[in-house]
DNA sequence: TCTGGGGTCCTGAGCCGG
DNA sequence: TCTGCCGGCTCAGGACCC
């Protein structure tokens, strides 16, 4: 995480755990526990030859960019979202890997299990963080809320074979703050009596939402630090930034955050993007692109038991303006070829030409499959939702190139150009 | 340096119906 | 019948997060 780098030294050194050792841990119900350089970490401990030299994960293509890098490559300046290229002018020596999510993903399996061992109230972020409230288990394990942590921190590392970094603290967003400030493998605890000590000599850039856009915007209005965003008028900071902004990084600024731990939450959209190795602007190869793509967004709808409602586009052409299109269907769907259908004919109608960069497909208005609209019984759709159930199966039972539409099937854009999709 | 891929949320414009 | 207002919905774009 790279938004601790900036902030200051004192800090980290006052409320950081040291040999067992933490502030006043009373009240502080909120865990955030974040993997340290966590794609990087599984690689080594699958290649333990790889702990002494710098690693770097993420795409080895072209126009690939760092997905993580441990902490060896990040003393030669490589971040993550760095793209690849610079990272190997950086460090040249390192150790270049593409990413294995299905191997991160059983990692991560393994870490949210020792998690809810220990509490049920688990919120995930991502493979590599999440959020615990550990108020109820505090007298169940006879435990502070930093003694869960430091348990964590070793059932993890004993288990998984990687480390982790603990924020203990009031609420979720000084816990996050925390967890980000003792990467990595460390652990502090933010008394919830100096939140705000902790909290205000910060910069802009530390508050959850604020990007390098809002923090240049917070900064052209003289507000530097959190206790700058504190002190200023509300109504003030509605006027300048929006309401919902303002009205957020005050909360967030004064100490406000009573945002409870959500164990289960529902995906609101769901897709899946490409971007070229060269520039594509032949419309028969974005057009099979886009089948493709679809096949893989409408798939993950099936497996997830979801439909959805809007199909949307997303475009970048080579000078990186990017622009979305979206149609909202009458009825819910988890159909490729409707959902291709609607993105062909959105590529068709409303994107002028041009050299494209990226192309992308995604659904959203999701609904669960047995509570959304069904499609008339009569509808062509149904043909293909029963052969796509079929081939669903076929390739979580052989493997995933085992169905694939017949215009995926060969290389030739002419036959994508002439792709007409028609049920069995 | 030259910018991935998966998402979420917010804003504002335009349209429509009450 | 016309007009203004308001709320809800859709669509597009932008910012942000990991």
């Amino acid at each position: 995480m790279g938004r601790s780098a900036n902030l200051p030294r004192g800090l980290v050194d006052r409320f950081r755990a040291r040999d067992g050792v933490w502030p006043d841990d009373t009240g502080c119900r909120m865990l955030h526990v974040d993997m340290d350089a966590f794609y990087a970490s599984v690689e080594i401990r699958e290649r333990p030859e790889l702990e002494s030299v710098p690693v770097v994960v993420g795409g080895v293509g072209g126009r690939g960019v760092v997905s993580s890098a441990n902490y060896l490559a990040r003393e030669y300046g490589v971040r993550s979202a760095m793209p690849t290229a610079h990272a190997r002018r950086l460090a040249p020596h390192a150790v270049y890997l593409p990413p294995q999510f299905d191997l991160y993903q059983e990692v991560s399996r393994g870490v949210m299990a020792i998690f809810r061992d220990i509490t049920p109230l688990v919120e995930p972020l991502s493979l590599d963080e999440a959020f615990l409230d550990v108020g109820g288990a505090l007298r169940r394990l006879g435990l502070t809320p930093g003694g869960i942590g430091e348990l964590i921190r070793s059932r993890v590392l004993a288990d998984q074979g990687v480390s982790c970094s603990v924020g203990v603290a009031s609420t979720k967003f000084l816990a996050k703050l925390a967890s980000g400030m003792c990467k990595p493998d460390g652990m502090m605890v933010v008394p919830a009596a100096a939140s705000l000590e902790f909290l205000h000599p910060l910069p802009v850039s530390a508050l959850w939402g604020v990007g390098a856009k809002t923090a240049a915007r917070l900064e052209a209005l003289g507000l530097e630090t959190v206790a700058d965003v504190a002190a200023m008028p509300l109504p003030r900071l509605r006027r300048k930034i929006g309401v919902a902004l303002a009205e957020h990084l005050y909360a967030l600024a004064s100490g406000v955050d009573d945002r409870a731990v959500v164990p289960e939450s529902r995906e609101k959209s769901i897709g899946a993007e490409e971007t070229f190795e060269v520039d594509v602007a032949d419309r028969a190869l974005l057009r099979r692109e886009l089948l493709r793509l679809s096949e893989r967004s409408a798939g993950s709808l099936r497996a997830k038991g979801l439909h959805g409602r809007t199909v949307s586009i997303k475009v970048r052409f080579s000078d990186f303006t990017t622009i979305t299109r979206s149609r909202t269907l009458p009825v819910s769907t988890d159909v490729t070829q409707e959902v291709y259908r609607v993105a062909a004919e959105l590529l068709d109608t409303q994107v002028p030409p041009g050299d494209v960069r990226l192309i992308g497909v995604r659904i959203e208005g999701l609904d669960n499959a047995d509570s959304a609209q069904q499609l008339i019984f009569d509808a062509p759709e149904r043909g293909w939702r029963e052969a796509e159930q079929a081939a669903d199966q076929a390739r979580s039972r052989f493997g995933s190139l085992a169905v694939r539409p017949a215009s995926l099937l060969r290389d030739s854009p002419e036959r994508t150009a002439d792709f007409e999709p028609k049920p069995e």
